[in-house]
DNA sequence: GATCCCCTATCTATTGATAGATTAAAGCTT
DNA sequence: AAGCTTTAATCTATCAATAGATAGGGGATC
């Protein structure tokens, strides 16, 4: 089965997306990108904002489903968080591209209202994920501190690795984070 | 002394650019800002690129500079990285926005050429300064170990903040990696 | 008088967005 | 089955607004 016209526009859309930001992306790039006129993107999205919502929604959906999968066997909070990594690693190796959350996260003063909530709601569930792969006997503010900056080094390296082209940036410092912050009790 | 164009320039420009990334800063917008018309705007910056590259250049001469003032009477590596700590604590706290070259980093592939290497060497100078100031008998792989990771978590914390509207997240997650990351040998 | 700085005026390209026609398929009615 | 209606998805054509950028003029200062 082909991929319906919405979905090349949210692959489009991506693409261009994480590489530029939300000012970077115009109807009529994806539109050529589809092979559609740009009056038909308004057909499926009629503003902006609803295509960038639309984005965030499968991005958020795609990222926490690969985090099931990823994690689907793992048992100690250490094989949990090597899962977690390992699906961020996928978006930054796969795609070639930061995390679509981190940068709309950085441009968000300058983001349609509509958007600012699916941004929040992404890193809080992040952070919610993460703590609770933690180990149990962690406190619950000691969980969420560390869950917190799991999450901040993750994007954090994604961006860097992104910036100076060396992905291998990102390995370096996610693998001795999550070593570091469970080696200790 | 008043403040002469450019600098009322690059201070639209920053406070914009910080907000909702490179194409969201227009000529007209900083014509408006500063009181004058935009065809004066490109007399002092004839090209975005150039209003760009001068952002940038004065974002990290300013950035090292307040480095060298807090790390001054720094004597131990832990208050060397409290010193770095409170750079970025300023940014975030004072300006109420994030790292102009954290936002640029992850638009990179979006920016004019000549925009990108300034963010490369703002990241690679940031790195430098954390490896030198983290204790001595550190091999230099372990010291840039370290130092991407502290770099890459307090740019990823201001993200967060940032995005979340909790500028304690920021907080929270330096301080703990800070102790952390000098807390085992 | 040359230089600096700002102006008016204007250009072309691109932006998000809308109105209205067209086409084809799907569903109903008789 | 044939004819009619509706719906979905695309098109052409066009807007007004905004984008980056340039040409050339005017006044101030050195």
């Amino acid at each position: 089965m082909e991929k319906d016209t919405t979905a090349r526009l949210l692959d489009a859309a991506e693409y261009r997306m994480r590489r530029g930001g939300y000012n970077s992306v115009s109807f009529r790039d994806l539109a050529s990108d589809t092979d559609i006129k740009s009056s038909s993107v308004h057909y499926h999205y009629p503003k902006k904002e609803d295509l960038g919502v639309a984005l965030i929604d499968r991005y958020a959906e795609r990222f926490f489903d690969a985090l099931m999968v990823a994690s689907s066997k793992a048992q100690t909070p250490k094989e949990k968080l090597y899962a977690f990594r390992k699906v961020y690693r996928g978006a930054l190796y796969e795609d070639k591209a930061v995390c679509l959350c981190g940068l709309l996260g950085a441009e968000m003063a300058g983001l349609p209202p509509a958007l600012v909530d699916g941004v929040t709601s992404f890193f809080e569930a992040n952070v919610k994920w993460v703590s609770d792969a933690l180990p149990d006997d962690l406190s619950k503010a000691e969980k969420y501190k560390r869950a917190s900056t799991l999450v901040a080094a993750h994007q954090g390296a994604m961006m860097m690795a992104n910036s100076s082209d060396d992905n291998k940036l990102f390995d370096t410092v996610t693998e001795f984070l999550i070593s570091n912050t469970l080696g200790q009790d």
